[in-house]
DNA sequence: CTGTTAGCGCATTCAC
DNA sequence: GTGAATGCGCTAACAG
């Protein structure tokens, strides 16, 4: 392969003027670019990118630490960061964690080994066992939650589940069961504080038998669902932590006769595209994927640029979104 | 940041030594091993990788070649591969090329500039104007189709197709719609090809008129199936070239009023986790996503380790799998 | 086993 | 505007 040194040869001018040519035309005059680009065509010249970075002190690459590319919330928020890369000449190393603390630890480590310039964790910020923040490596949470300790872009998701639990409770709902996550997940957190304070602002007192855990699955959707389904005293409405478990849940209903809105509403979060398509089409808390991939992108990228970005934490906002899958209480 | 050669003067001992610790210890005596890591705990010391990549000419990392990440079929593929690139110390750069040409290229132009090892293709290759087969680029097609001219791993989308419509015909339907992607997609055609071999198989005519063409996506499959609606004598089955377009289509059905599969059975291709939750759960086949990235990623490293692969075309085996979105014609 | 030396390909001084 | 010289951090001969 041809290497800066040939194209000097063939073109007759030295190195330093052949890669000024490339990197700097301005700096060269027109005869000397001609001879240089003439000597790359002749050559088929690939600059040797390994050794730009090497010598720029640059990967030009950026990580996304995703706990399971199979979701497709994360692969919109995914696109919005590669769009944004793109944008800015950067490429996107993707590193599926698979919730494997081992695994983050080591994608970290391509930060602190400078095979990439800085990190975006699509996972929420776990209090006392997070890899990140972690001093001299530049990272962004991107759809996380409340208390991330650096930078961060996402929605209010407490908010988002009070106006879910209020919407139901405007509509005659009582008891109102919950599918969470797992019970560590800052996004259960979060979304159940949110629930709380639904049921605070009309009045309704917390019980803990309402709620029942999954791992955001379609299959623990359908499983939690079941407890509900046995109990004598049924909630008259769900709401689910995100679709996937919302659709399990509405086939684990079906499953036993009982319907969805009819017998018991049903809820998710996130707005994935299937959840208009199943039926019945989902009521749904809408995050802007894209968006919150593009900010947090653009927000590493001024870290990256050691420039001071104006916040370290941007709530983007959300929509919530009645379809048929709940209705009034009969 | 710490280099090799403040470990070395920490240490008392050579850079070269210090490099042969970390990469060869068995060549170096114990004495000076504990020298070194002491040193480097004491500094933290991280290897430049940029430094070691441009040393090596190696940049250990592959690229990843996909239409859309927010397709689950493809995110399936991808854990494959990152599992196989990850035990063998490669990272995963991803492209996402959202039918690019442009992108595409610059992908391809990654390798050709050292920045990757080589890459691997999830689009079917389209003939006449695809960037691979490239030369100096090692490349590998993963869940393409027939006549793909660089090493590949794959179904066969033609036999699948034929037993779809096969299992359809000998449940007494004789006039089979078809959902298709885009006429020009590879896939299109293979699966084509197999709905007129089963047609043929059992001396049915093919009739141009069932086919309505989609794009894979959920919304093309709710539109494309109203081409049948109308038609006074519609088909009593669909074969829907993915299960994204058979859900789309089934939700288009039901807005009619029309019955899957009481008066139209619906098959999907792909068997994405989510169609087992739709309802009614999709009849559709089965490709072994995460064994087709894992074997492409195999093959890769064997081209990368310059090793010659027993074969450079991997047919791999997929299972159609019945369920409750077809049944006899009535 | 260890240290000295050379060089990977490129960008950037600094003279001219 | 141009070229000669230097070095980024590391590995791989080579000689000792």
């Amino acid at each position: 392969m041809a290497t800066i040194r040939d194209v000097s040869k063939e073109s007759g001018l030295s190195i330093a003027t052949v890669s000024r040519a490339i990197s700097n035309p301005e700096k060269v005059s027109r005869e000397s670019l001609k001879k240089v680009q003439k000597a790359i065509d002749k050559l088929q010249y690939q600059p040797n990118m390994l050794s730009q970075k090497f010598r720029n002190k640059r990967s030009n690459t950026i990580v996304i630490l995703v706990p399971n590319i199979s979701n497709l919330f994360f692969a919109k928020v995914i696109s919005g960061i590669e769009d944004v890369a793109q944008k800015n000449g950067y490429n996107v190393l993707l590193g599926d964690t698979r919730n494997s603390h081992q695994r983050t630890k080591d994608y970290v480590n391509l930060v602190e080994t400078r095979q990439a310039d800085g990190i975006i964790q699509l996972r929420p910020h776990y209090e006392g066992q997070s890899v990140l923040p972690c001093k001299n490596v530049l990272a962004v949470n991107a759809g996380g939650c409340e208390f991330t300790p650096y930078p961060s872009v996402r929605i209010d998701n407490v908010d988002a589940a009070e106006k879910v639990i209020s919407y139901l409770i405007d509509n005659g709902h009582k008891r109102i069961g919950v599918i969470s996550g797992m019970r560590d997940n800052p996004h259960t957190r979060d979304r159940l504080k949110g629930y709380k304070q639904g049921l605070a602002n009309a009045g309704i007192a917390f019980d803990d038998n309402l709620i029942a855990e999954g791992d955001f699955t379609l299959w623990s959707g359908m499983n939690a669902v079941q407890h509900f389904v046995q109990m004598p005293d049924r909630p008259s409405a769900i709401f689910c932590m995100n679709d996937e478990m919302a659709i399990g849940a509405i086939k684990g209903l079906k499953e036993k006769n009982i319907q969805v809105p009819g017998d018991i509403s049903i809820t998710g979060f996130d707005n994935l595209d299937v959840s208009n398509y199943c039926d019945p089409p989902l009521t749904t808390v809408s995050q802007p994927a894209i968006d919150i991939g593009e900010k947090a992108a653009e927000l590493l990228f001024q870290l990256i640029h050691g420039e001071e970005p104006a916040q370290t934490e941007y709530v983007m906002p959300h929509e919530f979104v009645v379809r048929q899958s709940s209705g009034i209480r009969k």
